[in-house]
RNA sequence: GGGCCGAUAGCUCAGUCCGGCAGAGCGUCUGGCUUUUAACCAGACGGUCGGGGGUUCGAAUCCCCCUCGGCCCGCCA
């Protein structure tokens, strides 16, 4: 017959007791603060990988990371590609085979409407933008059976995972996706979902350490309606020989509101559902073989506990090693998908090279950062002090423990380390993108001693990316920084004495070609002569070349240039 | 209310697991330079290591209490 399940704990389980986080923590469960910590090491993934291998795993080793597509993914997501890739690597280095997976919990439902959706171009829309209605309609159902709201993936969940993906290949960090729904109906999930629901009465005592609100009536399967596609909670019975359940399609509660189930009553196979959450995530680590899983500090005290017990009470298997990290903030405030507080990695891309993002998740996971929009420079320049202390080692500035952490971390974020490449300052790269014009870049660069004479065209092409980003990191929060060469001639209006100045200096230019530092000098000699204050004359100087009050050192900015424009701009000819 | 993580120079952070001189970069100030304005060089200034107590010859580091920020302890993931 049908195996028939009972509310009834045995004799001798342990007394249900209040789900406290502590409460239950035994010899036995592990801190996942607390990884990799038995031997001082300059880089934290060596910790980790230390404890990995002291559990002898066979190769290939891997490694999971997992999101659920529910909207937008932003540069938070990233911690569970970037932290995973680091250990990932640092076990490569030691010569082990390591696969990065990356989960994809495509069959959770969706409960509430998203604020804000992204295209695959990463153009970031507002919910009226799209037909709202159609998810709306579709709230209880699973993110793989709901329509792309764009029109150009399988599903709403294909649509995310596809941004997800994205984001992953932009930082160049090679992950396998794997979709839960997938382990669903291809029935790979079958003999986890079975082990559940054959240890069902362990899993519900389980759980209810955990959990209060765990009744003598909770069956931890969840079934899709075959008449509405919802998930529904109400199981109402279990045939492990035939690998069916049988539900009820029932209300179902989600943050404020109610999803409405139909009623309808039918018959689910294992493939046509999903585990609970709690009970997924150590069905995926059994199924997938997962050795290592970093995640957020939001499941360091409920998730993993209970992951960690239920993987070696209920399916009998020893979980993987765990990592927490930290969150971080977005300008000061949390990220939010909903609230708007979010930076796609898109962005990030137009104002950070991808290496810069890579050392950005080599700093100790378990502090809190900010990730400041505003003060973009000085994590450029902590990068640039990151190479340096790769190349150079410890030397003057530069510490044993600093030099060792560049040691092991530099080579996983970057692509080569055969060559050291040509660095430009981020906020002098700043100030080249005032111009469009290569040459003058380049000269300028020169000129300033960022960029050596010998350097190759590569290198410079190289070295000239980081200009783009800075350009558009000055515009972006309209710094100091965001000077722009006026391309025609700005409106003026200079007394006599300024004017001659003006002439004066015009006629040096032409007539002897100042270099910077000669040029420099001719400013303050022309307004001098000329009796007109310095800084009124260096103030006519920025009005005529960058149509602003103030500007870089103007003296190497127009020695850089073109002698004939800047003659005839003195001049104001043009 | 209970638990977990964090707090170190004005700013950004190393150092805390394993107790042994309080560190770096940036910023500021001074000078290099008859020179307001990117960068560069030299030097100086800068500390109640969040607060209090304890252990110790010795505490940023270990223990206890407290403050602040974040997270978990409902559902969901």
């Amino acid at each position: 017959m049908p195996s028939c399940w009972t509310g009834r704990i045995p004799p001798g389980s342990p007394t249900r007791s209040r789900a406290t986080p502590g409460g239950r923590r035994s010899s036995r469960m592990s801190d996942p603060y607390d990884v990799g910590t038995d031997e001082r090491r300059a880089f934290w993934a060596d910790a980790v990988a230390d404890e990995i291998e002291a559990r002898d795993p066979e190769d290939p080793i891997v490694i999971k990371g997992g999101v659920s597509p529910s909207g937008v993914p932003h540069l938070g997501h990233f911690n569970e590609i970037m932290r995973g890739y680091f250990v990932a690597e640092a076990l490569r280095e030691r010569g082990h085979e390591v696969e990065q997976v990356f989960t994809t919990d495509d069959r959770d439902r969706l409960r509430k409407l998203p604020r804000k959706l992204a295209d695959l171009e990463w153009n970031v829309v507002g919910l009226g933008e799209v037909d709202a209605g159609a998810l709306g309609r579709n709230l209880g159902k699973p993110y793989t059976d709901i329509p792309d709201p764009f029109g150009c993936c399988d599903s709403y969940g294909a649509h995310f995972t596809e941004l997800l993906g994205r984001s992953a290949a932009v930082v160049d960090v090679p992950i396998e996706t794997v979709s839960n729904t997938e382990l669903y109906e291809s029935g790979r999930f079958d003999d986890a979902v079975e082990r559940v629901l054959a240890g069902r009465e362990t899993a519900r005592e389980v759980l209810s350490t955990f959990q209060n609100k765990v009744d003598d009536g909770y069956v931890p399967f969840f079934a899709q309606c075959s008449e509405c596609g919802h998930l529904t909670e109400t199981i109402t019975g279990v045939d492990l020989d035939s690998r069916t359940v049988e539900y009820v399609c029932s209300d179902v509660e989600a943050g404020d509101g109610v999803i409405e189930g139909c009623g309808h009553e039918g018959t689910a196979t294992f493939r046509e559902g999903k585990l609970p959450w709690r009970f997924e995530w150590p069905a995926q680590w059994l199924t997938l073989g997962i050795d290592f899983e970093p995640f957020g500090k939001d499941h360091a005290e409920g998730s993993w506990p209970s992951g960690e017990t239920i993987a070696r009470d209920v399916f009998g298997f020893e979980p993987p090693v765990p990592m927490v990290y930290e969150w971080f903030t977005l300008n000061g405030d949390a990220l939010s998908s909903s609230a708007g507080n979010l930076i796609t990695v898109e962005e990030v891309l137009e104002l950070l090279e991808v290496d810069v993002i890579r050392y950005f998740f080599t700093k100790n996971p378990k502090k809190q950062r900010d990730f400041d929009v505003g003060r973009i420079d000085r994590l450029v320049d902590e990068f640039d002090r990151f190479e340096r202390a790769y190349f150079e080692g410890e030397t003057e500035g530069i510490g044993a423990d600093e030099a060792e952490r560049a040691e092991r971390a530099y080579p996983m974020v970057v692509d080569d380390t055969g060559t050291r490449p040509i660095r430009i300052p981020y906020t002098f790269a700043a100030v080249l993108g005032m111009t469009d014009d290569r040459d003058l870049r380049i000269a300028m660069a020169r000129r300033s001693g960022h960029l050596p004479e010998d350097a190759g065209e590569d290198e410079i092409d190289a070295a000239l990316e980081r200009v783009e980003k800075a350009r558009a990191w000055a515009v972006r929060t309209d710094n100091e920084f965001n000077y722009r060469l006026a391309e025609t001639l700005p409106e003026t209006d200079f007394d006599d004495g300024v004017e001659t100045a003006l002439e004066d200096l015009a006629a040096v230019v032409e007539a002897e070609s100042p270099d910077e530092k000669a040029l420099q000098e001719k400013i303050y000699e022309t307004a001098r002569n000329n009796d007109v204050p310095v800084g009124e004359f260096f103030a006519a100087g920025y009005r005529l070349f960058l149509d602003e009050p103030e500007g870089p050192r103007l003296g190497p900015f127009l020695a850089a240039m073109d002698d004939a424009f800047v003659v005839r701009r003195l001049r104001r000819e043009a």
